[in-house]
DNA sequence: CCGTGCGTTCAATACGGACTAAACGGATTG
DNA sequence: CAATCCGTTTAGTCCGTATTGAACGCACGG
Protein backbone atom coordinates (compact mmCIF):
# COMPACT_ATOMS: atom_id res chain seq x y z
CA UNK A 1 0.00 0.00 0.00
CA UNK A 2 1.22 3.39 -0.42
CA UNK A 3 2.12 6.23 1.81
CA UNK A 4 -0.55 8.33 3.43
CA UNK A 5 2.58 11.81 2.88
CA UNK A 6 2.13 11.97 6.79
CA UNK A 7 0.33 15.17 5.99
CA UNK A 8 0.62 16.71 9.62
CA UNK A 9 -2.74 19.25 9.38
CA UNK A 10 -3.04 21.80 12.99
CA UNK A 11 -5.04 18.73 14.57
CA UNK A 12 -2.75 16.18 14.31
CA UNK A 13 -0.32 18.06 16.45
CA UNK A 14 -2.51 19.31 18.66
CA UNK A 15 -3.15 15.24 19.60
CA UNK A 16 0.64 14.87 19.28
CA UNK A 17 0.95 17.54 21.94
CA UNK A 18 -1.78 16.19 24.32
CA UNK A 19 0.45 13.31 24.05
CA UNK A 20 3.15 14.95 25.61
CA UNK A 21 0.95 16.93 27.75
CA UNK A 22 -0.29 13.44 29.32
CA UNK A 23 2.97 12.29 29.25
CA UNK A 24 4.78 14.45 31.25
CA UNK A 25 1.83 14.30 34.18
CA UNK A 26 3.03 10.59 34.61
CA UNK A 27 0.44 8.77 32.33
CA UNK A 28 0.43 7.07 29.08
CA UNK A 29 0.87 9.04 26.15
CA UNK A 30 -1.58 7.17 24.18
CA UNK A 31 -4.07 8.37 26.97
CA UNK A 32 -3.25 11.77 26.03
CA UNK A 33 -3.50 11.25 21.79
CA UNK A 34 -7.00 10.04 22.48
CA UNK A 35 -8.41 12.50 24.80
CA UNK A 36 -6.99 14.77 22.15
CA UNK A 37 -8.43 13.00 19.11
CA UNK A 38 -11.91 13.08 20.95
CA UNK A 39 -11.79 16.63 21.47
CA UNK A 40 -11.31 17.09 18.03
CA UNK A 41 -13.87 14.94 17.03
CA UNK A 42 -16.35 16.08 19.42
CA UNK A 43 -18.95 13.10 18.76
CA UNK A 44 -18.38 9.74 20.03
CA UNK A 45 -15.76 7.53 18.48
CA UNK A 46 -15.31 3.72 18.39
CA UNK A 47 -12.17 2.14 19.36
CA UNK A 48 -11.91 1.21 15.99
CA UNK A 49 -11.93 4.37 14.69
CA UNK A 50 -9.18 5.30 17.02
CA UNK A 51 -7.23 3.17 16.46
CA UNK A 52 -7.05 3.26 13.20
CA UNK A 53 -6.71 7.20 13.44
CA UNK A 54 -3.96 7.53 15.70
CA UNK A 55 -2.23 4.36 14.35
CA UNK A 56 -2.50 2.26 17.70
CA UNK A 57 -3.49 -1.47 18.00
CA UNK A 58 -7.31 -1.62 19.37
CA UNK A 59 -5.90 -3.53 22.45
CA UNK A 60 -4.25 -0.25 23.50
CA UNK A 61 -7.14 1.79 22.73
CA UNK A 62 -9.00 0.18 24.39
CA UNK A 63 -6.45 0.06 27.94
CA UNK A 64 -6.38 4.05 27.51
CA UNK A 65 -10.11 4.52 26.60
CA UNK A 66 -11.13 2.56 29.65
CA UNK A 67 -8.02 4.61 31.49
CA UNK A 68 -9.37 8.26 30.40
CA UNK A 69 -13.08 6.69 31.56
CA UNK A 70 -11.81 5.95 35.32
CA UNK A 71 -10.39 8.71 35.52
CA UNK A 72 -13.69 10.29 34.62
CA UNK A 73 -11.99 12.56 31.78
CA UNK A 74 -14.32 10.50 29.00
CA UNK A 75 -17.59 9.35 28.78
CA UNK A 76 -18.34 5.93 27.78
CA UNK A 77 -21.42 4.90 26.06
CA UNK A 78 -23.67 2.49 24.23
CA UNK A 79 -25.95 3.75 21.90
CA UNK A 80 -28.80 1.42 21.35
CA UNK A 81 -28.99 0.20 17.43
CA UNK A 82 -24.78 0.44 17.39
CA UNK A 83 -22.67 -2.61 17.66
CA UNK A 84 -20.42 -1.27 20.26
CA UNK A 85 -19.29 1.13 22.78
CA UNK A 86 -18.43 4.79 22.02
CA UNK A 87 -16.20 6.88 23.65
CA UNK A 88 -16.80 10.81 24.22
CA UNK A 89 -14.71 14.11 25.76
CA UNK A 90 -16.75 15.52 28.20
CA UNK A 91 -16.95 18.97 28.35
CA UNK A 92 -14.57 19.72 30.79
CA UNK A 93 -11.93 16.99 30.97
CA UNK A 94 -9.21 18.44 33.06
CA UNK A 95 -11.74 19.36 35.91
CA UNK A 96 -11.94 15.78 36.71
CA UNK A 97 -8.13 14.88 36.34
CA UNK A 98 -8.01 18.03 39.29
CA UNK A 99 -10.56 16.07 41.15
CA UNK A 100 -8.47 13.30 41.20
CA UNK A 101 -5.19 15.52 42.40
CA UNK A 102 -7.51 16.58 45.22
CA UNK A 103 -8.29 13.07 46.18
CA UNK A 104 -4.68 12.23 46.16
CA UNK A 105 -3.68 15.14 48.21
CA UNK A 106 -5.99 13.97 50.49
CA UNK A 107 -5.21 10.43 50.73
CA UNK A 108 -1.21 11.41 51.10
CA UNK A 109 -2.49 14.04 53.59
CA UNK A 110 -4.02 11.32 55.90
CA UNK A 111 -1.19 8.78 55.16
CA UNK A 112 1.96 11.46 55.94
CA UNK A 113 -0.36 12.35 58.97
CA UNK A 114 -0.84 9.52 60.51
CA UNK A 115 2.76 8.52 60.35
CA UNK A 116 3.69 11.89 61.84
CA UNK A 117 1.77 10.90 65.29
CA UNK A 118 3.70 7.41 65.67
CA UNK A 119 6.91 9.58 65.24
CA UNK A 120 8.31 9.10 69.26
CA UNK A 121 8.29 12.27 71.69
CA UNK A 122 12.46 12.27 70.41
CA UNK A 123 11.74 13.54 67.78
CA UNK A 124 8.63 16.28 68.74
CA UNK A 125 10.01 19.10 66.48
CA UNK A 126 10.33 16.61 63.28
CA UNK A 127 6.96 15.45 63.90
CA UNK A 128 5.70 18.90 64.09
CA UNK A 129 7.37 19.67 60.76
CA UNK A 130 5.78 16.43 59.11
CA UNK A 131 2.74 17.70 60.59
CA UNK A 132 2.62 20.84 58.82
CA UNK A 133 3.63 19.16 55.51
CA UNK A 134 0.51 16.63 55.91
CA UNK A 135 -1.28 19.90 56.59
CA UNK A 136 -0.44 22.12 53.44
CA UNK A 137 -1.71 18.92 51.51
CA UNK A 138 -4.84 18.62 53.54
CA UNK A 139 -6.20 22.02 52.46
CA UNK A 140 -4.95 22.40 49.30
CA UNK A 141 -7.51 19.27 48.71
CA UNK A 142 -10.02 21.39 50.71
CA UNK A 143 -9.04 24.39 47.99
CA UNK A 144 -9.29 22.33 45.02
CA UNK A 145 -12.51 20.94 45.58
CA UNK A 146 -13.82 24.51 45.85
CA UNK A 147 -12.21 25.85 42.78
CA UNK A 148 -14.03 22.34 41.43
CA UNK A 149 -17.62 23.53 42.56
CA UNK A 150 -16.73 27.53 41.58
CA UNK A 151 -16.03 26.13 38.33
CA UNK A 152 -18.79 23.52 37.48
CA UNK A 153 -22.18 25.74 38.75
CA UNK A 154 -24.73 22.81 39.15
CA UNK A 155 -27.58 24.82 39.55
CA UNK A 156 -27.66 28.44 40.62
CA UNK A 157 -26.94 30.44 37.48
CA UNK A 158 -23.83 32.12 36.43
CA UNK A 159 -23.43 28.75 34.48
CA UNK A 160 -22.15 29.75 31.37
CA UNK A 161 -23.66 27.87 28.27
CA UNK A 162 -22.93 24.42 30.61
CA UNK A 163 -26.45 22.89 30.33
CA UNK A 164 -26.73 19.62 33.04
CA UNK A 165 -27.55 16.86 31.10
CA UNK A 166 -30.52 15.37 33.39
CA UNK A 167 -29.22 11.70 34.28
CA UNK B 1 30.18 -6.31 57.17
CA UNK B 2 27.03 -7.37 59.53
CA UNK B 3 23.66 -6.79 58.84
CA UNK B 4 21.74 -3.48 60.24
CA UNK B 5 19.34 -5.55 61.61
CA UNK B 6 16.93 -3.60 59.50
CA UNK B 7 15.35 -1.84 62.35
CA UNK B 8 12.71 0.90 61.42
CA UNK B 9 11.13 3.44 62.81
CA UNK B 10 8.30 5.11 62.14
CA UNK B 11 10.81 8.34 60.48
CA UNK B 12 11.83 5.02 58.49
CA UNK B 13 8.26 4.46 57.50
CA UNK B 14 7.52 8.13 56.55
CA UNK B 15 10.54 8.25 54.41
CA UNK B 16 9.94 5.47 52.35
CA UNK B 17 5.99 7.18 51.96
CA UNK B 18 7.60 9.76 50.46
CA UNK B 19 9.25 8.32 48.06
CA UNK B 20 6.39 6.46 47.09
CA UNK B 21 4.47 9.61 47.22
CA UNK B 22 6.39 11.31 44.62
CA UNK B 23 7.21 8.02 42.25
CA UNK B 24 3.45 8.12 42.01
CA UNK B 25 3.59 11.91 41.03
CA UNK B 26 5.94 10.59 38.46
CA UNK B 27 8.95 11.69 40.21
CA UNK B 28 12.29 9.71 40.86
CA UNK B 29 11.84 7.89 44.33
CA UNK B 30 14.86 8.58 45.51
CA UNK B 31 14.06 12.39 45.53
CA UNK B 32 11.16 11.68 47.78
CA UNK B 33 13.22 9.76 49.78
CA UNK B 34 15.82 12.86 50.10
CA UNK B 35 12.93 15.29 50.84
CA UNK B 36 11.22 13.08 53.82
CA UNK B 37 14.91 12.79 55.30
CA UNK B 38 15.58 16.22 55.30
CA UNK B 39 11.70 17.19 56.27
CA UNK B 40 12.82 14.72 59.34
CA UNK B 41 16.32 16.11 60.50
CA UNK B 42 15.41 19.63 59.29
CA UNK B 43 18.87 20.79 60.09
CA UNK B 44 20.70 21.50 56.74
CA UNK B 45 22.53 17.87 55.69
CA UNK B 46 25.47 17.18 53.12
CA UNK B 47 25.49 14.42 50.42
CA UNK B 48 27.17 12.26 52.11
CA UNK B 49 24.93 11.86 54.95
CA UNK B 50 21.83 11.79 52.35
CA UNK B 51 23.79 8.65 50.65
CA UNK B 52 24.79 7.03 54.05
CA UNK B 53 21.30 7.38 55.99
CA UNK B 54 19.72 6.18 52.63
CA UNK B 55 21.85 3.74 51.22
CA UNK B 56 22.35 4.85 47.88
CA UNK B 57 25.17 6.09 45.98
CA UNK B 58 26.39 9.67 46.27
CA UNK B 59 25.64 10.46 42.57
CA UNK B 60 22.20 9.74 43.33
CA UNK B 61 22.05 12.02 46.22
CA UNK B 62 23.66 14.97 44.11
CA UNK B 63 21.54 14.65 41.20
CA UNK B 64 18.17 14.07 43.27
CA UNK B 65 19.40 16.81 45.32
CA UNK B 66 19.33 19.60 42.78
CA UNK B 67 16.32 18.12 41.42
CA UNK B 68 14.96 19.11 44.49
CA UNK B 69 16.34 22.76 44.41
CA UNK B 70 15.39 22.83 41.22
CA UNK B 71 11.59 22.22 41.96
CA UNK B 72 12.44 24.60 45.12
CA UNK B 73 11.50 22.57 47.58
CA UNK B 74 14.88 22.41 48.95
CA UNK B 75 17.60 24.81 49.78
CA UNK B 76 21.32 24.37 49.01
CA UNK B 77 23.38 26.09 51.46
CA UNK B 78 26.95 26.51 51.82
CA UNK B 79 28.01 27.35 55.48
CA UNK B 80 31.07 29.23 56.10
CA UNK B 81 33.91 26.79 57.99
CA UNK B 82 32.08 23.49 56.03
CA UNK B 83 34.08 21.87 53.53
CA UNK B 84 30.96 21.14 51.32
CA UNK B 85 27.51 22.32 50.49
CA UNK B 86 24.76 21.01 52.60
CA UNK B 87 20.67 20.55 51.53
CA UNK B 88 17.78 21.67 53.99
CA UNK B 89 13.98 21.24 53.43
CA UNK B 90 11.86 24.29 53.09
CA UNK B 91 9.05 25.08 55.38
CA UNK B 92 6.83 24.61 52.95
CA UNK B 93 7.83 22.49 50.42
CA UNK B 94 4.53 21.80 48.60
CA UNK B 95 4.05 24.99 47.83
CA UNK B 96 7.24 25.16 45.65
CA UNK B 97 5.68 22.18 44.09
CA UNK B 98 1.81 23.58 43.20
CA UNK B 99 4.02 26.71 42.23
CA UNK B 100 5.84 24.57 39.49
CA UNK B 101 2.00 22.72 38.72
CA UNK B 102 0.78 26.46 38.01
CA UNK B 103 3.30 27.26 35.28
CA UNK B 104 3.08 23.84 33.78
CA UNK B 105 -0.80 24.44 33.56
CA UNK B 106 0.04 28.19 32.18
CA UNK B 107 2.60 26.39 30.11
CA UNK B 108 0.27 24.01 28.28
CA UNK B 109 -2.50 26.55 28.40
CA UNK B 110 -0.44 28.67 25.85
CA UNK B 111 0.95 25.69 23.51
CA UNK B 112 -3.00 24.38 23.38
CA UNK B 113 -4.42 27.77 22.58
CA UNK B 114 -1.56 28.48 20.11
CA UNK B 115 -2.34 25.11 18.49
CA UNK B 116 -6.11 25.77 18.43
CA UNK B 117 -5.67 29.35 16.80
CA UNK B 118 -4.22 27.09 13.68
CA UNK B 119 -7.27 24.88 13.10
CA UNK B 120 -8.95 25.70 9.88
CA UNK B 121 -12.70 27.18 9.61
CA UNK B 122 -13.95 23.64 8.33
CA UNK B 123 -13.25 22.79 12.32
CA UNK B 124 -14.56 25.75 13.91
CA UNK B 125 -16.07 23.92 16.98
CA UNK B 126 -13.42 21.62 17.28
CA UNK B 127 -11.49 24.96 17.61
CA UNK B 128 -13.73 25.78 20.63
CA UNK B 129 -13.86 22.68 22.24
CA UNK B 130 -10.13 23.06 22.40
CA UNK B 131 -10.19 26.64 23.29
CA UNK B 132 -12.17 26.21 26.26
CA UNK B 133 -10.16 23.31 27.33
CA UNK B 134 -6.74 26.22 26.70
CA UNK B 135 -9.10 28.14 29.19
CA UNK B 136 -9.71 26.07 31.77
CA UNK B 137 -5.88 25.60 32.40
CA UNK B 138 -5.26 28.89 32.41
CA UNK B 139 -7.81 29.83 34.51
CA UNK B 140 -6.35 27.05 36.76
CA UNK B 141 -3.06 28.25 36.77
CA UNK B 142 -4.25 31.58 38.04
CA UNK B 143 -6.20 29.99 40.95
CA UNK B 144 -3.37 27.88 41.63
CA UNK B 145 -1.03 31.50 42.20
CA UNK B 146 -3.73 32.76 44.07
CA UNK B 147 -3.71 30.08 46.89
CA UNK B 148 -0.18 30.36 47.12
CA UNK B 149 -0.17 33.47 47.91
CA UNK B 150 -2.49 33.09 50.10
CA UNK B 151 -0.64 30.55 52.21
CA UNK B 152 2.58 32.10 51.82
CA UNK B 153 1.86 35.68 53.42
CA UNK B 154 4.65 37.41 51.98
CA UNK B 155 5.32 40.46 54.47
CA UNK B 156 2.44 41.27 57.53
CA UNK B 157 3.68 39.21 59.61
CA UNK B 158 2.92 35.53 60.55
CA UNK B 159 6.44 34.66 58.89
CA UNK B 160 7.91 32.40 61.05
CA UNK B 161 11.24 32.15 61.61
CA UNK B 162 11.84 32.51 58.17
CA UNK B 163 14.21 34.94 58.06
CA UNK B 164 15.96 35.70 54.84
CA UNK B 165 19.70 34.99 54.03
CA UNK B 166 20.75 38.11 52.26
CA UNK B 167 22.53 37.02 49.04
C1' DC C 1 -25.36 -24.03 15.18
C1' DC C 2 -21.41 -21.61 12.58
C1' DG C 3 -19.40 -17.10 11.14
C1' DT C 4 -18.48 -12.35 12.06
C1' DG C 5 -17.52 -8.16 14.66
C1' DC C 6 -16.48 -6.31 18.93
C1' DG C 7 -13.98 -5.52 23.52
C1' DT C 8 -10.93 -7.45 26.90
C1' DT C 9 -7.12 -10.27 28.72
C1' DC C 10 -2.54 -12.28 28.46
C1' DA C 11 2.27 -13.09 27.51
C1' DA C 12 6.07 -11.15 25.30
C1' DT C 13 8.67 -7.27 23.68
C1' DA C 14 10.64 -2.64 23.41
C1' DC C 15 11.72 1.39 25.31
C1' DG C 16 12.81 4.92 28.71
C1' DG C 17 14.56 6.39 32.70
C1' DA C 18 16.38 5.54 37.49
C1' DC C 19 20.38 4.19 39.57
C1' DT C 20 25.18 3.03 40.05
C1' DA C 21 30.40 2.64 39.79
C1' DA C 22 34.08 4.84 38.18
C1' DA C 23 36.44 8.66 36.19
C1' DC C 24 36.90 13.70 36.34
C1' DG C 25 37.63 18.55 37.94
C1' DG C 26 38.09 21.93 41.32
C1' DA C 27 39.19 23.60 45.79
C1' DT C 28 41.59 23.10 50.28
C1' DT C 29 45.25 21.60 53.43
C1' DG C 30 49.87 19.99 54.78
C1' DC D 1 53.18 20.30 44.73
C1' DA D 2 51.07 15.96 46.90
C1' DA D 3 47.23 14.31 49.08
C1' DT D 4 42.57 14.51 50.04
C1' DC D 5 37.88 15.68 50.08
C1' DC D 6 33.81 17.18 47.50
C1' DG D 7 30.46 17.40 43.88
C1' DT D 8 29.50 16.47 39.15
C1' DT D 9 29.71 14.03 34.80
C1' DT D 10 29.67 9.88 32.13
C1' DA D 11 28.87 5.35 30.42
C1' DG D 12 26.53 1.40 31.40
C1' DT D 13 23.17 -1.71 33.79
C1' DC D 14 18.91 -2.77 35.45
C1' DC D 15 14.08 -2.41 36.27
C1' DG D 16 9.48 -0.85 35.37
C1' DT D 17 6.01 -0.20 32.30
C1' DA D 18 3.87 1.17 27.88
C1' DT D 19 2.63 -1.15 23.88
C1' DT D 20 1.60 -4.85 21.01
C1' DG D 21 -0.02 -9.42 18.67
C1' DA D 22 -2.58 -13.15 19.57
C1' DA D 23 -5.88 -15.73 22.08
C1' DC D 24 -10.33 -15.49 24.38
C1' DG D 25 -15.25 -14.52 25.47
C1' DC D 26 -19.43 -12.72 24.08
C1' DA D 27 -23.38 -11.14 21.37
C1' DC D 28 -25.54 -10.94 17.28
C1' DG D 29 -26.99 -12.50 12.33
C1' DG D 30 -27.53 -15.84 8.97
Amino acid sequence: MGYVPAMTTPMHTFIEQMGLIFRDDGGPRIAGQILGYLLVEGAPRTLGQMAKALKISKASASTNARLLELKGMVLRTSPVGQRGDAYQALDRPSAAAIQALATRFRANADTIGTLADDFPDSHAAARERVRHYADFYRETAVFFDEWIEMMAPPATGAGRKGRRVTP
